[in-house]
DNA sequence: CACGGCCTTGCATACGGATGCAAAGGCGGG
DNA sequence: CCCGCCTTTGCATCCGTATGCAAGGCCGTG
């Protein structure tokens, strides 16, 4: 109704209540100095004539932002998306906007890298599991917050958060040791990257303090359902393995169903499968995966309070998941 | 190495080059009215010096942010991350950026649309199937470019661009009736959406054209696997059908599952199952479903050229998708 | 050689809001 | 009743870039 709202500025409802722009800002900025009776005045004037302060010029005037840049580069793992949801609606939420970097594992990082630059963000997430170097996102950062979420770069100091790997992947060990198996079998996915090797690490070490033989370790070479099915197939025709560890839930699905239909073995009484990421699909009746739960909202919530909070020394912050088991590693009774 | 470059402004550039402001601002516009020649020496002076335009100021003076506000709601559903995906690459490669706005379905949407606003964003691309109603997106929009993708709304007069569902219903439809189907179902997702109703109705006309039996007509709620299954678990029991059509990959799935697995229904042999939109899974071997593909491509380039055009009248976009004949619907041979 | 026109460049100001500083007003204590 | 202090308000300026306007230089033409 308001054509006028389209350019009415703090100066504009000013003039149009007689008061300063000025007095128009503080009604907007909470604990400035201004009567409460006169921001009431000044708000309901807004809300009259559609006034809405320019968050650009105030960006430019504060030198703050309230933006958040997302780094992700592979949202076809659904667990990206599910983090994603979840963590643009807390910082949403909190009066923070994202703005989403895509980075193209082929394209021109660099390039990229400068435009984010450009917009003053108040802080980096990067979720992109590889494609940047620690130094890039460092070149990035330009000396802003980040956080590194699953994605550990000890050399380059930067604040981590991260689901415990370690612990999950001990977890998977003892709990395909309790069902009596004594043969596993680990698939990697991106093989190199901290996160594949910590996973790898913790259950070939568990398994040897349990006493147990590592039959195959394969790299998989990605994190995909059609690796995980190649590395099934591998698996399955090779044998002698009755238990594997998956380094992720999107190739323990691959894994499952190549072991059981291109393979015929039976899962679980052949082989138990299990995953990491609780992904919704794992819960899916055909597929029923054992994983470990990756502590979303935990995560989200540690990832939000670094971001805001004071204190911007480079931290590790490594939290727990839990085991989710189900009929891919147990048999129904 | 340059610590000063952290605030160099075009103001300190000029002065340390000797050249005006205005000659900076021009080095970096292109098309401006500046010689090559100093141009040049600008750029390798900002070069030398780490100067960067500062986006925010930019912004502000030039009352445009090449920035693209992308409306979600529901990335559980894999065929929207995929969307995303492309779409935020593509939109990048011309040098856009995405703010990511994710609706909460129960949340205040009011409240995030007045954030919304708040950014000067070029334009919106709402990919939320729901959540918004065409009169809330009017008011976000305030004037600038809307794209609705995939959700149309005729009476709000806003430019959509969607994938033409009753092109694909029909298809489905002739697909059944090839094989032999004459005793279809339908399972709508969210019912009461365009969407739905476009590819119910299609493929319920088309039906009857063809002289098929509509043997059941489903409202699942949602678009999840939980519902589809749902759905499936219904029309195993109850009997009497040989096709189906859901209305979307994700519900299929859960359908599948909920007929081979929960009634002991073969899948093709007793009943033909299809989906729409052609999601990763759909060529999951286990699954392997029949589907109606999205030209996410295309729906992607025709987003981009209603952004960047030059007309802006509201226009309807109808892009046709091909059938992805698969073992669901087809016994192998 | 003189003049008109084009190309470059700088000057000044606009974009819209935040904030340090000073002035004005209100209140309580002595 | 007066003084000083605290609160409230306005003024002026800044944030960093874009751009209309005018001045200056250069070129070609008559």
């Amino acid at each position: 109704m308001n054509e006028a709202s389209k350019t009415m500025t703090a100066r504009d409802l000013a003039r149009l209540i007689g008061v300063s722009q000025s007095a128009v800002s503080r009604a907007f900025t909470p604990g400035a100095s201004i009567s409460e009776d006169l921001r009431q005045r000044i708000l309901a004037a807004a809300q009259r004539f559609g006034y809405r302060p320019n968050v650009i010029a105030s960006i430019l005037s504060r030198q703050k932002s309230d933006i958040i840049a997302l780094v992700v580069s592979d949202l076809r793992n659904p667990y990206y998306p599910g983090l994603l949801e979840r963590l643009s609606r807390s910082l949403q939420a909190r009066g923070l906007q994202c703005l989403l970097f895509n980075i193209a594992p082929g394209s021109d990082v660099r390039q990229q890298l400068m435009a984010l630059r450009q917009y003053h963000v108040d802080a980096l997430v990067v979720i992109s599991a590889t494609v940047l170097s620690a130094e890039e996102i460092v070149l990035a950062a330009e000396g802003r917050r980040v956080v590194l979420v699953n994605r550990i770069a000890p050399e380059a100091r930067l604040t981590t958060v991260s689901c415990d790997n370690a612990h999950g992947a001990r977890a998977i060990a003892d709990h395909f040791h309790a069902l009596g198996r004594r043969r596993a079998a680990f698939v990697a996915g991106l093989t190199g990257t901290v996160v594949s090797l910590q996973r790898q690490n913790a259950f070939v070490t568990r398994l040897a303090e349990l006493g147990m033989t590592l039959t195959a370790s394969i790299g998989a070479g990605e994190y995909s359902y059609e690796a995980g099915y190649r590395a099934g197939l591998e698996l399955g025709r090779a044998g002698g393995t009755d238990a594997v560890f998956f380094a992720n839930d999107i190739l323990a699905l691959g894994g499952l169903d190549a072991l059981r239909e291109g393979c015929g073995v039976r899962v679980p009484e052949d082989i138990a499968v299990a995953g990491f990421d609780d992904i919704p699909m794992a819960n899916w009746p055909h597929y029923s995966l054992t994983t470990y739960r990756q502590p979303i909202d935990e995560l989200v919530g540690r990832i939000l309070d670094v971001i805001s909070g004071g204190d911007a020394t480079p931290a590790l912050h490594l939290l727990e998941g839990d085991m989710v088991v189900r009929r891919s590693t147990t048999p129904p009774v």
